[in-house]
DNA sequence: GTATAGAATGTAACCGCTTACATTCACTTC
DNA sequence: GAAGTGAATGTAAGCGGTTACATTCTATAC
């Protein structure tokens, strides 16, 4: 691989003016510019990009983490991220931080020992604590899905509370009085924003919320299926059920099919986070969509203006989560 | 941050030693070595991984190019790489090349440029000429889902013919013996395996193939729901559909019961792939299996050992698909 | 014609590390 | 006791760029 030092022999001009026209910075003439040009295509010369970022300590790449890499909902996020800052000439290193504390910030160690320039994370695990002294270190960081007042302008949430308000009214106005609730690890803010959201609908349409109503699951299928066996084993009646999310609403569903009952004619089902398999269900699952991509996008645009100095970025913080009415859900009899 | 210079100020040795214990190579007496180590401690020290790089030669990242990043197939993928590799001390860029010539060449480009010191492509577009002087070049790669000659220790596939092979002899041995098939694009390798795998299956069968029985798709969900529409117009009759993979077979499921029918009764489908949400269908879909995960870190393993000198990784590369039966194929009356 | 300013280009130090080679030093060996 | 040996450590030259500062050159003003 040809270096700086060879473009500039050939092009009988310095080091320095090569690396110039490099950056299209400063003043060159537009001969010799032409010249080097010509030098560096005719070497193939393309620039090390390790000696660049050691030279101009800036190594041009994010560290993104989530919780996991495969999965419906992330891969969403990944991909919006990468496209946004590939295009910026920017590359993205990706790792899984599996909604463990530990794991979280090991990756967090990782993406900052790999000189990353900023970090955008999707972790729940690590405390506010954790990550407010995190963002005042030397590496910027934009969280997705979390707030910190430390950097307002880098955290981009969606209003979960909102979320899944909206949809227990919808069942609600279907005529349902008896909604059970399916919650996620409530020791997530997430998960406990959708859960008040859940219970100022029901007292606002005048509901009482009862306790035996309620199963609380760690977001994933299996814990739905659980969670949808106890609250059947409860014994208490009901006809509408609210999921934290989808893939918990999935095993609701398959618990509910073993038993033979039919949705939406025995149970209304309506989910979160809108993943698109919920569209393949059969019937389609009702739910609440979560712009993760666009997050994802508005958080790569963040680093890119506060990073890399980039204007003009058109960007939002926050986001409202719109209902998706599928066949999951129908109307009660009174 | 603080520098391997410090550190051998502190410790009170030279820039070498230091570098020895980091690197914990040659030989370093157990005294030194405790010095050094305290000092790093002391300062927090954390190498400078783009020095590393610079110096060595040796980036420690690996590229990974896929054809979407978002999508239930890859992300195990990405995932199973990202979990080998990043065991190993090493990182991983993604990027995607959305089945397109110039944009898998252009990330071909865009990772090479980054100083990866491997490649792991699933890659289709692009030639085989054209893998064939990559493969040449400087940078290693390692392909998934394709063969090439020149590397054969690092490709890693599945028998696609086989796979359709067995999909298509289990509708035939449920008594179908009008069986339609909704190809992928036929100008991608595994798409004509696939197929031939179906009229292999049928010609042992004693059975004919019908080209009005045949459509082709490009693996996304509209064209599948396109290709049932062409089907269904074309007027013959048909008991079973083998779809090339298990989006085409979700539209292709949505088209037929759009118009009332209902699987299987009416018509028994089986899809390709086995990815995630085909268990969460109703009815689910029988399918084949790929095991892409494996297969990823299969490729991560081998970039472990023929670039980074590794041994004793265990490394398959041929892989054989297998039948998941589910639901949506039915015997057929005859 | 000389002084002077500003644009274009060159010089060289540095980024933080690796590594070939040189040096030191404590033991053996005869 | 001199010479030889090998392990531990040090020296210094890169790796391929960036960039502050110095230098050269040209055009303008007087």
């Amino acid at each position: 691989m040809a270096t700086i030092y060879e473009v500039s022999e050939l092009a009988g001009v310095s080091l320095a003016t090569v690396s110039r026209v490099l950056n299209n910075s400063d003043k060159v003439s537009p001969a010799t510019r032409a010249k080097v040009e010509a030098a560096m295509r005719e070497l193939g010369y393309r620039p090390n990009t390790i000696a660049q970022s050691l030279a101009s300590n800036r190594s041009n790449s994010v560290g993104v983490l989530v919780p996991e890499l495969d999965g419906a909902f992330f891969g969403i996020m990944l991909s919006s991220i990468e496209d946004e800052l590939r295009a910026a000439g920017k590359h993205v290193i990706f790792s899984a931080g599996h909604s463990d504390e530990e794991k979280e910030k090991a990756s967090i160690e990782f993406l900052a020992s790999r000189q990353c320039d900023a970090l955008i994370l999707h972790v729940f695990a690590v405390s506010d604590e954790y990550l407010g002294t995190l963002a005042n270190g030397p590496v910027p960081i934009a969280l997705i899905g979390r707030n910190l007042p430390e950097i307002p302008g880098r955290c981009f949430s969606l209003d979960n509370e909102e979320g899944s308000y909206q949809a227990t009214r919808a069942l609600v106005e279907l005529g349902h009085r008896k909604v059970a609730y399916l919650a996620g690890p409530l020791w997530k803010s997430d998960a406990r924003a959708r859960f008040v959201g859940f219970q100022r609908a029901l007292a606002e349409s005048g509901l009482s919320f009862d306790q035996a109503l309620l199963a609380e699951g760690n977001y994933q299928e299996a814990s739905g299926k659980q969670g949808m066996r106890s609250l059947l084993r409860a014994g208490k009646p009901f006809t509408g059920l609210v999921s934290a999310n989808d893939e918990m609403a999935i095993g609701a569903i398959e618990e509910v099919r073993e038993r033979g009952m039919v949705i939406p004619d025995d149970l209304s089902i309506i989910g979160f986070d809108n993943v698109f398999f919920t569209r393949f269900m059969n019937p389609a699952l009702s739910t609440v969509n979560y712009p993760i991509d666009v997050m994802g996008r508005m958080a790569a645009r963040s680093v890119l203006r506060d990073v890399y100095g980039q204007e003009g970025l058109e960007i939002r913080n926050r986001f409202e989560p719109a209902l998706v009415r599928r066949a999951s859900v129908a109307r009660h009899a009174q």
